[in-house]
DNA sequence: CGAGGTATTGACCAGTATCAAGATGCGTGG
DNA sequence: CCACGCATCTTGATACTGGTCAATACCTCG
């Protein structure tokens, strides 16, 4: 999308110690690590990364070697069945970790795509497990990482499982608004990324019924939905949405 | 909680070395180490703790210090709304781990309650982290049950998006089939730990379309429903209804 | 044996999927 | 720069799955 933008960029996969500079290091894995323990970080992590917009990251089925933390852009993953069905598990933006489903098998199990041009930071597993070793505090915040992954899947599960069309598109952009902000973005208006069938994919819907849950919190003056272009009128009865499905009109 | 219990089992708490020579440690934590290893591993997880059936192992904000191995039982994980909604995000039986949720906050995010009596070794989490330094092979295998976990959610995710009624117990049977079989049980006759209402909330359903859906699958003949009590009676057709929605009359 | 929790089944209804038609937006090539 | 074509989005009509409510049966445990 901003693909052309003039960058004399091919340097970049030579600058070293990066994770000491980048913007990200308080958002990424560095969390929490002094200035000789970043060192020893960035020096795993020198390799990057460009993926143009619908390109994969990884594939299912394919030899987990790294995991990627993406430094510009974004990404869904998702799980596909023999019978072609398939589940957007996640989307993903700036400073956060992807591959951590493939530790288990040393095969990654879902499709990573990006979703705009973009670009990741490759962390080859056995160097972070290596480096994890004489880096305690690596270790812990890793640790910390991959179980808010499993936090974050339970709270899709009670979504999924237990709330309708309205709350669960409710939950979603209160979920990206928050994302956003903490990234130094607006909250109130921004961009989406995926498409409707994708939305509709994570959140167990089909894409008419987002498409309508969109209208409908536009009628109510609670969002302004431009095509992609989202906007939060009124976030506190955004919020209200999202767990009270009693007081729908 | 059930601490003052007027307990006659406090010799329990001291045997120590214990996964050395527990039958679970194929299963469990332990798996991969040298003999060495295991006893280092043992001094820490050397505490038991006893939870009978309905007690809680850990309830939703307390303060994170360990985790839990299942050493004999059966519990169910659960997250909760501040509405009262309530979402059971699994099912657990001896030799998984559970608290890893609670890593990423240091207070646990879900609530673990017994099945029936059951028995777990304590594992203090920042012993666990201390031994891993020093035991690279334990890390690495903590670090693939934590991404197993996500893969299962990621399964759970797929399930409450995507299937139909009927398919999401197939799945679930066929889950806990599968579950039953590694542990040396029988994998097409078991008991049901939990209520249909239990069933219910984990796979996104209303008890009364859980108890429909077991009806229909005895009425086909593809299990035999006692109550708790299935079992199994042809678990290809069994597997059929659990990816292909078309071929259903 | 009785009470409370659990399970089954039926009738009806709400919410979402499905199917279909048209509108809009975007990228490509002329 | 415009026009075309394809992907995406919106909206309506209808169908169907699963939810809700209710009555009854069953099981378990004190």
């Amino acid at each position: 999308m901003f693909r052309d933008i003039p960058l004399p960029h091919l340097d970049i996969s030579n600058i070293r110690s990066s994770c000491a500079s980048c913007s990200l290091r308080e958002l990424c894995l560095p969390v929490g690590l002094n200035d000789q323990e970043i060192h020893i970080l960035g020096d795993v992590v020198s390799h990057k990364r460009r993926i143009s917009r619908g390109g994969y990251l990884h594939r299912t089925g394919i030899k987990f070697q790294s995991l990627f933390a993406i430094r510009s852009g974004f990404f869904k993953t998702c799980v596909l069945e023999e019978d072609g069905r398939q589940q957007v598990t996640g989307f993903h933006m700036t400073g956060e970790l992807l591959g951590l489903d493939a530790i288990s098998s040393d095969i990654h199990t879902c499709d990573a795509i990006a979703l705009e041009d973009s670009e990741v930071c490759e962390i080859p597993f056995t160097k972070l497990e290596e480096i994890s070793l004489v880096i305690p505090s690596l270790m812990r915040h890793f640790h910390k990482i991959m179980s808010r992954e499993i936090v974050r899947d339970h709270g899709v599960m009670l979504l999924l499982g237990s709330m309708k069309a309205e709350e669960r598109l409710a939950t979603f952009l209160l979920n990206l608004s928050r994302r956003f902000c903490m990234r130094g973005y607006s909250e109130s208006e921004f961009n989406l990324r995926m498409t409707r069938e994708e939305i509709g994919s994570y959140l167990g819907l089909k894409l008419e019924t987002v498409s309508r849950a969109f209208s409908k919190l536009q009628d109510e003056n609670i969002i302004t939905v431009d095509n992609k272009r989202i906007q939060i009128n009124d976030i506190t009865r955004l919020r209200l949405k999202m767990g009270n499905s009693s007081c729908v009109t």
